[in-house]
DNA sequence: ATATCTGCAAATCATTTGCGAAACC
DNA sequence: GGTTTCGCAAATGATTTGCAGATAT
């Protein structure tokens, strides 16, 4: 849905324009973890990253990559997660907030936003005397066995609640 | 309900009876470790784990803590958390499901228990198509500021309502 | 007995950092 | 041009592990 391959060229990538925008300079292998982070639509961890950045320019350290996601991450533009298997995880910010809910079967992540929860939280938090300031979900699931052929039963669930992003 | 609280002399501690339970051999230094987690009332790091044991059996190793910390949590005693440190945080299970709150000024850790998350939880899995496996949720909160001058029945004080287990 | 555990130190793993060379503003 | 960043490799901090001796069942 983005602009074909003409963003390789001049093309500023989302990512790269909100390091821009906080004033960060842009030096060529910043650019291009900004760009490998704006064209993922997963979370990866600093390998990943780095095996990404790598494949379009082998020049690139690892070292670099550790850096540059912790310059973004105190810059607001990466959320780092812990979702097990011991390397911190990175999620731009601009995705909105949201929580994760983990196959447990495939290590796949996907993203949701309920607002009842939102709102369950700062109650909670109100509760125990506490503002929120921030906080965190995450779910662990197995995809249900097996998708039964709808049952004769009509009535489509209470069909709403919170958007969800893949 | 339970054994009163004789078990002190020769007793078995609450954590020993779980491993013995699932058959574990019991050494001197595992009957030591279970004895220090079950005294603790917070979620103590192995590091702290190390110290509290290490200041009634100066024989104890380090290593010994990681491999017991990771053999309880196989068993399914331990809960390993993390709430961010770098280092790995532990919690009986024999606590019971719950949450926390951390308090991002002080560090401390409020462990609370809601049924409505837990009914939400469920349905946003179920809502995604996965049945729910686990699942946890932190809150990051802060003190409210001032204790509102509502009431001034008392001298205001940290004296809040709530107990917490740090 | 004897399979399992422990202590110690060395080994891993993810991440950080010192340093001279290179790049950005 | 001077400051900031980069790549490299060595340093770090948390956790794991190999091995020889100690222990529980």
């Amino acid at each position: 849905m983005d602009t074909p391959a003409s963003a390789d060229r001049e093309g500023i990538s989302r990512i790269e324009r909100l390091c821009i925008d906080r004033g960060l300079k842009m030096t060529g292998q910043r650019r291009l973890i900004a760009r490998v982070l704006s064209e993922s639509v997963d979370h990866p961890d600093v390998e990943e990253l780095y095996r990404r950045a790598h494949a379009r320019d082998s020049h690139i350290s690892i070292a670099t990559v550790y850096r540059t996601v912790r310059l973004l991450e105190e810059k607001g533009i990466l959320e780092r997660r812990d979702f097990g298997g011991g390397r911190a995880r990175y999620d731009p910010t601009d995705r909105g907030h949201h929580h994760h809910l983990i196959d447990v079967d495939t290590g796949k992540v996907i993203e949701f936003a309920d607002e009842r929860h939102e709102a369950l939280a700062r109650e909670i938090a109100a509760r125990l005397g506490f503002e929120l300031v921030d906080h965190r979900m995450e779910l662990f699931g197995r995809r249900f066995p097996e998708p039964q052929p709808e049952a004769p039963t009509s009535r489509r669930g209470k069909g709403r609640g919170g958007r969800d992003r893949s």
